[in-house]
Order: structure tokens, then C-alpha cells, then sequence
DNA sequence: AGAATAGTGTCTATAAGACAGTATAGT
DNA sequence: ACTATACTGTCTTATAGACACTATTCT
């Protein structure tokens, strides 16, 4: 018997089908306060979230409006969840990701009080410059940076919170375990920019030394020195620029070496 | 305005719904051949398949039939995609998994010739001896183990080839950077056991080696010796019992510390 | 005794991390 | 000259990994 005569046999309605389908994305940029000139900047994480409207597009009212919310949205016709998180990313925000990263499912039913509404929850890093150009658009009243220590404290819409805190803990891990870290970084970078990024999420002394971390980041093999090319945004002092290059890092918590 | 009201002009058919919701399970088992007594077993990682049956359950014919897949099937009233997936892989295979764990999604229109249908991915960890009264049932015509090289020269139901790569991909990471490996083996445990299982990922030489790894398993601060409790099950000359203690462990890719 | 696994003693090379010092350049 | 950052010299200690050796216990 065919393939095509089993799809003709195949009914649909046997099993209960979601009621929509959503994105969201935990965006997450870093701030980078340069105090002075010549200085190293300080860096903090933080995470872009959107006030709900109260209308939406279609000029009716807006579920959880008024709370604070991931962007996010049903995924449409001809779209994967991946594909439907970039184009809400660009606009609810007006932000192309860097990096955009499926890490969870919500599905739970009763998580959303319209049905059962399923979600993929992504994280994104955007580098801050092209946030400054950030706007609220559509269902979103409001675009606002939050720090990690303060967005738990908001009024969250749906089940976000617990979306929230399962994306700080992902993206904290990927950024020691993985070199996602790249991304919040200009391609060629000194070791004190690596170094405050990385002082975000760790307060590891082999880091946090300046020392230590000068000389740890020459043997690093996923990074390397770019010959000849200095900078002297951090310091007057020219500070020699590195750059990942790209191979799979494994380091296994059973051995020492990479 | 109240939710509520906002609630009564949601029109779920403003969104395009998917046409089912599926979860699927990777179950990954150790086999483990004890080639005699007093010897350390040798381990092979191998991915438990389905043959999926010309007819299902309701005795239509099904789709895909006669190629091997992943178990797996259609998340039901009230479940979430997790659950579905604990409950399918005791309905398919008659095995409780130790350790289930979603890993991804694949939701690109047009992977199943059914419709809009999106899988939860999920890997699940066994423990051999329960696999032994696994049984086919429903869907399944057959069930069989697989070991990593033979599974991707199989002739694979859907996108089951894609979700499989990914999912080796993971397990094998996991294997290394997370604690995971104790599901696969007895609470307590001996430095030849563990050994043999880490070597089904990685040849690394400071694991491979016999007296490395006796002596490393004794710094590793997520593992600790079970006082006054030896084996010979792996030995004549009695060997020291090891447990896992739960700890977080991320090891960073910029310091060799724990 | 022989065989096989479980471990330990000890050495060498490398790396980690701390402390101190030098180098660079703008103000 | 002063200051802040970017390094480097050097020492101490810890660890990795190799080699050789001992220990245990069943056959």
C-alpha cells in the first residue's frame, strides 16, 4: 500500500491540535559604559523586553496588556519557529539578531489563557549599537532594557518569568561553555573586552585577574592573536586584538585539556 | 479594560494553527557485554528504532511504513510535549526512561506529508536490563537496537535522520560536560565502569588510560567514594564503589578550574 | 604460579596563579 | 612626572601523564 493512499486515510481531527503557534526571544545585549578614554569598558547584561499594548494591530484589545513581555509571536504560514523568531525579533524591535538560539519549548497547556498556545523560546544577541535605534511598533507600547537583577521583579506577562530565568541560566552557561561570546563582541577585540564581557556571569579569579587572563587568552585554541593589528580604545597603551576562530569546543568536566 | 474582554475578541483563526503536535524520543542505552567474569564490561552506545507498522492502532494504514523511526506520537488532551514523550516511550517500547530530556524542535512545513506537524525532540536514557521485555506494540512492527554507525545507513522514516545526527551530537556533548552518564549506570559504580562508558564518546588519553583515570576519579568534585564499599564484579582484586553527588557543574572554557 | 584488574610511588614536564616589575603613551 | 592599562619575569605550587611497581584474589 502507497504513501499516498495512507495521507488519504489520515484524519486530522484524531488528535487535538494546538491552538497557535508562537516565538519569543529572550534578546540579550551587553551595555558597555566607557567611563573614559583609555579605559577597558564596564559591561552588564541585560535583556530587552516590551511593554504589551493595550490594542494590537487589528485595533482590538491585547491579552496581558500592559505587563512586560519577550517579544514574540505566532509563527505564520510557511515559517519554522526558528524563521518566525527573526522576523518578530526585526519587528517588534527593529533589531537583526546576531545570534539566535532555540534552547526550550513551553507547552504546557493553561500557559497562555487563549488556548493551548505553544512557544519556542529563543535567545538572541544583538550587539548594543544597533539597539539605540530600537522602536516600539505594533503590539508593543514600550522597548526597555532591563539587568538581570531587576527583570525578575517586573510584572511578567504568560508564564515569561519562569521563560526568563531558563534563558539567564542558558545563556550564562553557553557563554563560558561555548563561543557565542564572539557575539557581543566586534570581530577583533582585546583581552580586557573578552575579559569584561566574560566578568558578567563569572566571578572566577583566573578571569577576573588581569594578569592571569592576558596571558590565559595566548593559549586559548579557539582564539588567536591578529598579527600586526592594535588598538588603543582600551589604553593608551596599544593593546594587541584577537580573534575566535571557529572550531567545536568540547571541554569535558572528566579531564583537564580541551 | 479587563483580560477577560480582550479574551472575547481573541479570534484563534486569525493565526494559522499547526495540523498536530508530536514528541518524539531518541532512547540511547549502553549495551554492555561482560565477556567474563571479574572483567570490566565493554560498552557500545546504541539508539533504540521502531520498524513503524503497515496499520496502526485504529487500522489505517500508516504513514511512513516499513522504515524505521524514532517512537514517538502525538501529544494529547492536557499533556505537555514532555509528558507525551514519557508516555509514549512506555506505550511503544514498554521501557520507563531514566533521564528524558528535550533537545530541539523541528516545526519546518512540509517535514511531514500530513500537514503542519511540529516534533518536540527528546533524548531519553535507559538502563539495558529494562530494555530487555521492551516489546512492539501499536505502531511499531519492530523494535531494535542500533549502534551510532549503523543507525545513519538506515533507511529512516521523516526527517528522522536529521533528528538523530542532532541527537548523538547532544548526548555525546552531554556525555562529557554534564553529569548525565550516571543514568546510564548503577548508583554505585567502579573507575573501570565509568571508564568504559565515557570511551563509547571519547578516546581521549588521559580517560583511556587504566591508572589516569583510577587516579582522577578520585579529584573530581562531583564524584565521591561510597566509604567501605567495594565490588569484585569487575575484578577479582575488590574495587572501590563511586557515586555521583548532584552538583552543577559548568566548566569554563577560559580556566582550567572546576 | 599465573592471569587479570585495581591500584600506588615516583618522576618529569607543563600549567596555574600570585607577586613584582617593565613598557607604552597620552595628559 | 604622573597615571592607567598592557603586558612580561620569575617563583611556587599543583596537576597531568607516563612508567614502573605492588596488591588482591580466583583459577
Amino acid at each position: 500500500m502507497s504513501n499516498q493512499e495512507a495521507l488519504n486515510q489520515y484524519d486530522s481531527n484524531l488528535f487535538r491540535t494546538p491552538d497557535g503557534y508562537t516565538s519569543d526571544i529572550a534578546v540579550f545585549t551587553i551595555t558597555s559604559h566607557q567611563l573614559a578614554e583609555f579605559t577597558p569598558p564596564k559591561m552588564t547584561l541585560k535583556l530587552m523586553l516590551i511593554k504589551r499594548a493595550l490594542m494590537n494591530a487589528e485595533g482590538q484589545t491585547n491579552i496581558e496588556s500592559g505587563k512586560w513581555a519577550l517579544p514574540g509571536g505566532f509563527v505564520q504560514d510557511d515559517e519554522s519557529g526558528y524563521e518566525a523568531a527573526e522576523r518578530e525579533l526585526v519587528e517588534e524591535t527593529g533589531v537583526k539578531g546576531l545570534h539566535i538560539k532555540h534552547f526550550s519549548v513551553y507547552d504546557k497547556p493553561g500557559r497562555d489563557p487563549r488556548g493551548w498556545i505553544i512557544t519556542n523560546a529563543h535567545y538572541a544577541i544583538v550587539p548594543e549599537h544597533t539597539l539605540s535605534k530600537r522602536n516600539a511598533s505594533d503590539d508593543a507600547a514600550e522597548v526597555a532594557l532591563f539587568s538581570i537583577d531587576e527583570v525578575l521583579k517586573l510584572d511578567l506577562a504568560f508564564d515569561h518569568r519562569d521563560i526568563i530565568k531558563d534563558a539567564i541560566h542558558k545563556i550564562t552557561n553557553d557563554l563560558l561553555q561555548t563561543t557565542v561570546a564572539q557575539n557581543f563582541l566586534p570581530k577583533h577585540f582585546t583581552y580586557s573586552e573578552l575579559q569584561a564581557l566574560l566578568l558578567t556571569v563569572t566571578k572566577d579569579s583566573s578571569i577576573s585577574s588581569d594578569q592571569s587572563f592576558a596571558r590565559k587568552i595566548k593559549t586559548l585554541p579557539f582564539i588567536q592573536a591578529v598579527a600586526g593589528s592594535k588598538t588603543q580604545r582600551t589604553s593608551k597603551s596599544p593593546a594587541q586584538l584577537y580573534e575566535f576562530i571557529d572550531v567545536d569546543v568540547v571541554k569535558p568536566i572528566y579531564t583537564a585539556r580541551y
